[in-house]
DNA sequence: GAGAGGCATAGGGACAGCCTATGTCCACAT
DNA sequence: ATGTGGACATAGGCTGTCCCTATGCCTCTC
C-alpha cells in the first residue's frame, strides 16, 4: 500500500517549519536557498493539498494558524525521522576517509545508531562515521581485526578478546494481527507458540536464532515449519498485519505498530526473550576520541531511560 | 536548517519498501500504479543519491542488500510518521459529511491522535473523522454544545457537565542546550527557574499557563520576563537548541530531542509538573459507535503502556 | 531450443518547479 | 498626508524531472 501522495512533499513541510521558526515566508525562503516567490507558491500548493489554511499572511510576515501548528507538529515528527535516515545513510556511504568506524548488529544499527550519530555530530561535527552492519560474528571479527573502532552486538555472550558494556535492552515479542484468535487471549504457552507455524526470518538471522535458542533453554527443541520465510523485517510485519500468521520480532521493530494497535503483542509463557545490547571493543584498548564520545552518548541514553522507567 | 535533499524523495523509499515486501521491482511498480521502467529508474536514482547499492537484482526478482535492509528500516520509520501526518490531515479537512467529530487540545492532537485514528481506521474503515483543535475551554464548549462527539483535554479540573476518563499522562519539562550551564547540574530550584528569563510560548497558551499555575501552587507568583515569546513549539525548540536560553515544553514535544541529546532535561525541584490527559463527553451520554471505539483505543494504549512501565 | 518472467535502455512528451521582474497592500515615520 | 520599506502575490518564460510505451537482453524452465 503506497503512501498517500499528499505527504510525499517533505520539502514543502520543511519550508512550513522554517516559516514557523522564522516568522516570514521570505526569511524561510532564504534559509532554504530559494526565492521568495517560489517559497510562496510552494506553500500555497501545500495548503491546497492539505485542504486547510495553514498560514495567516500579514504585511509583517506569516504565522501559523491552529491547523498549521498541528500540521507543523506532525510534520516535525516526520522530518526528525528523516534526519535519522539521513544520518544513517551518511554513515553507510563509502567515503572512507574518515576516522570513526562502527560495526553494529542490524537491530542496533536500525533503531539506536541514527539518533546517536546525530548527537555525536553535535559533539564533534567533523567526525565522519562509517557503519558496517552484520550479525554478531561479523561485528566481533571487524572489531578484533581493528577494522572497526567500536562494535555493537546483541548476543548474551561476549566473544573472547572483547571488553563490553551494556548500552540498551531488547526483547523478542510475539505479535499477531488484531483479528487473530490469540489477540484476545494475550498469552500463549511456549510449547503452543513453538508448535504453531509462523511468519519468520530466514534460518541464519539473529532474531530467528535467538528465538530458537530461548525455546531451547526452556526445553523445547522442535519448532513448527514456518508458514513463510522472508529476509526483510518490513515484509514480515506486512505479512503479520495482513493476517497471514503470528510473527516473532524485536520489540523495537514493532513498538509503533503495537501502540497503534495494528499488531497485538501476545505474551509467551516461561521463556526469557530478553537480550542485552552491548558495545564491544578490544580488551585493554579503551575507546578514545570519537569512539569514546559515541560510547558515552550510547550509555547516557540508557541511563536517561532508566531515570524515567 | 533545511532537510538534506537526499531524503526528500519519500516516494522512492516507499517503493523500496514495496520491493522488500513483494520481492520484485515489477510487482512493486504495479502496487504503486506505475510502469516497471519508471520504478526501475526511480530506484536507480535513489541508489545514486544514497550512494550505496540497495538492491540485488536477479532474474527472479530483486532483494535487499544488507545496506538496503538498513535503509529500508530507517525509511519505514519515516513513512510511519508520514502515515500519522496523513491521518491527521485527513481529520482536519472540512469534508464535514462525516460522523465522528473530535475536539482536542493541541498536545493530544499532536502526539496521540494520529496513531489512534490509524487504529480506528482498522476497526471501522469507513468512519471519517473531523478534528477541531484548541485549548481546554474550546474543547469543553464543543463537547457541551454537542458539536463534538468526544473531547480530549489536559486540565486537572474537568469542566462541569462533563464526564471523563484519564487516557494518558503528560509532563512539563525544562530543557536547555547541552552547552548551557544547567545541563551539567541537571537540577535547579523552582525559584531559580522562575527568576530566569526563558524562551516561552505566548501568555494565553496552555503550556505557559500550566507552568505558571504549577509555580503558583509552589508559592511562586512572579516570573522573569521571557527572553523571547513565540507561538510555535518548533520555533521554541529551535531557539532552545540554538542556545538562546532554557525553555519549558511538554515532555512529548521534546522526548526525541532529549533522547538524541540535542536538548538536556533539567529537573525542577518542588514543583508538580505532571498533568493527566483526559477524554471528556457530556455527563450521562456515554459515547456510542465510533466515539466509543476511539475511547477504547485511547484507553487501551494507556493500559498497554502501563504493562510495560 | 523456445517461452516466460524480470530488469534495463531509448525516445518523446507533459508538467511541475524555479527564477526575475513587477504589482499590491499596509504600517509607520516624517 | 504622503512617502518609504517590508512582505506577500502575480506574470511570463525556461529548465529539468518524471513518466509512459516499445523494445532489448538475460536466465531459468520445460
Amino acid at each position: 500500500m503506497p503512501l498517500p501522495p499528499r505527504v510525499t512533499d517533505l520539502a514543502g513541510f520543511d519550508l512550513l517549519l522554517s516559516v514557523a521558526e522564522l516568522g516570514s515566508i521570505g526569511r524561510a525562503a532564504k534559509a532554504h536557498g530559494m526565492s521568495q516567490p517560489s517559497a510562496s507558491e510552494r506553500l500555497r500548493t501545500l495548503e491546497a493539498r492539505v485542504g486547510v489554511t495553514l498560514l495567516e499572511r500579514t504585511h509583517r510576515g506569516a504565522r501559523l494558524t491552529t491547523a498549521g501548528q498541528l500540521v507543523a507538529g506532525w510534520a516535525a515528527q516526520v522530518l526528525a525521522r528523516a534526519a535519522d535516515l539521513d544520518a544513517g545513510i551518511t554513515s553507510l556511504r563509502a567515503d572512507r576517509q574518515s576516522h570513526l568506524r562502527v560495526a553494529a548488529s542490524l537491530t542496533v544499527a536500525e533503531y539506536l545508531l541514527p539518533a546517536w550519530l546525530i548527537a555525536l555530530r553535535s559533539v564533534s561535527p567533523d567526525t565522519a562515521t562509517v557503519l558496517s552492519a552484520g550479525n554478531s560474528v561479523h561485528v566481533a571479527e571487524q572489531v578484533l581485526a581493528e577494522k572497526a573502532d567500536l562494535g555493537f552486538v546483541e548476543s548474551t555472550d561476549v566473544p573472547a578478546g572483547l571488553a563490553s558494556r551494556v548500552v540498551a535492552h531488547d526483547e523478542l515479542v510475539l505479535v499477531v494481527a488484531p483479528a487473530h484468535p490469540w489477540a484476545r487471549r494475550r498469552k500463549v504457552t511456549a510449547a503452543k507458540a513453538a508448535a504453531t507455524p509462523m511468519v519468520s526470518r530466514e534460518p541464519g538471522s539473529g532474531t530467528r536464532q535467538a528465538w530458537e535458542h530461548a525455546l531451547g533453554v526452556a526445553g523445547i527443541t522442535e519448532s513448527a515449519v514456518p508458514l513463510l520465510e522472508m529476509s526483510s523485517t518490513t515484509a514480515i510485519k506486512a505479512a503479520a498485519i495482513g493476517g497471514i500468521g503470528p510473527a516473532v520480532l524485536s520489540l523495537h521493530t514493532v513498538a509503533a505498530d503495537v501502540a497503534a494497535r495494528t499488531l497485538v503483542r501476545v505474551e509467551v509463557g516461561d521463556v526469557d526473550l530478553h537480550r542485552a545490547l552491548r558495545a564491544v571493543w578490544p580488551s585493554g584498548r579503551t575507546p578514545r576520541g570519537p569512539a569514546s564520545d559515541l560510547l558515552t552518548i550510547a550509555t547516557r541514553t540508557l541511563t536517561h531511560r532508566a531515570d524515567r522507567g
